[in-house]
DNA sequence: GCCATAACGCAAGTGGACTTGCGTTAGAAT
DNA sequence: ATTCTAACGCAAGTCCACTTGCGTTATGGC
């Protein structure tokens, strides 16, 4: 029973491919915009075969998706405003404002679209999780203030607070307004016993 | 200055057209799966030509979203179980299966994915209107009882509601168990002052 | 250094979304 | 009944996502 095991690589040319690639998608992101990106766009620019893109990651959303998530951990804002109510507000409004930009749109877009094979899952996955993870000393420093948190939860809270605002950009396509913001941070603050404004 | 106004046909051929698409558009969704649908089997199995279909619907996600639109008209189940709460739990879940199954996953891919020229944009708009509007009673039949209600945006409140199943459903792909389920409603019956359970 | 093979390059092709130009049919207004 | 023209039918073509087969390169393990 040979179990098959494959030995990926992962240095050299490999590395050097994948870089070219994705810096080569998100300049064309730039420039061309989500809607007119063309793998064979991509293949030119950086100079690899558009079949090796194809069998590296599969589909068009795929790439995009790896190149945007990729450029996503750069600057992953943590706001720090002094109280919970406002860093909740900042990070709703950072949010609103990146995913109703065509960088965002197109991130969300690739992700709906993108396949559910095992690789991509877990590319998701690792993702949400870093991102829930990197929001976590907001609750710590909250909870160091002496803020009342009834429920501590947060994965549960930023759904509720993520949520609607997916929901509007994606769904209802309504432009999300300031009003809008400051009532969901409102209810949402209040549920779990969010104290102080 | 001649307002150039086009007199649109609605009745006649136009509108045996337009039946026959989309109920052929439904039937291949359901035989070959979202993925699998593609306008030369729409447009064959409708015996309208496939440059029609596009002239009309523009793409193959607008025709499909104008397909699964209007098989939502039908049964739009309003619950009824004698508490606000008990109808807020209700709606999620029937919500939350109905986008977890394949007909729902085809739907919001097709939203997502549909133009936004204006004839979609009402389109998207009607439809959400009547949505929440068929949802009123609801709200009208928990007043009636006599539940407190310390707040009446039921707008938001169901934004907030179906947000977290929508982002679940669309970006993190979590399932969504009745365990989140119960959470999600405790919670947003909670902030609109829903008394009772 | 040598070898096995993962990953890449290249050519060629398939399938399906979407377009265009032009002639034809059939609502609707007069 | 006649006329205008929106909407349809048809043929042909373009573009691009994605695939396949085969030869070539260059890693990583020994």
């Amino acid at each position: 029973m040979t179990a098959t095991e494959v030995r990926r690589r992962q240095g050299g040319r490999s590395a050097r491919v994948r870089q070219a690639v994705l810096e080569a998608t998100l300049a064309v992101l730039r420039e061309s915009g989500p809607d007119q990106l063309t793998v064979a766009d991509v293949a030119r620019r950086s100079r690899v075969h558009e079949t090796s893109i194809y069998r590296r990651w599969g589909s068009r959303h795929n790439l995009m998706l790896d190149a945007l998530l990729g450029a996503q951990d750069q600057r992953m804002p943590v706001p720090n405003t002094g109280s919970l109510y406002g860093d909740l507000l900042a990070l709703a409004t950072e949010r609103a404002e990146y995913l109703s930009g065509s960088h965002g749109r197109a991130l969300l877009r690739s992700m709906v679209m993108s396949s559910d094979d095992a690789v991509l899952i877990e590319m998701r996955d690792d993702f949400l999780q870093a991102r829930f993870q990197s929001l976590k000393p907001l609750f710590d420093r909250a909870i160091d203030r002496g803020e009342s948190l009834v429920e501590t939860d947060p994965r549960l809270l930023l759904e509720m607070l993520f949520g609607p605002l997916y929901f509007r950009v994606l769904i209802s396509r309504e432009p999300i307004d300031r009003e809008f913001l400051e009532h969901l941070v409102d209810r949402v603050a209040a549920v779990f016993g969010i104290t102080g404004r």
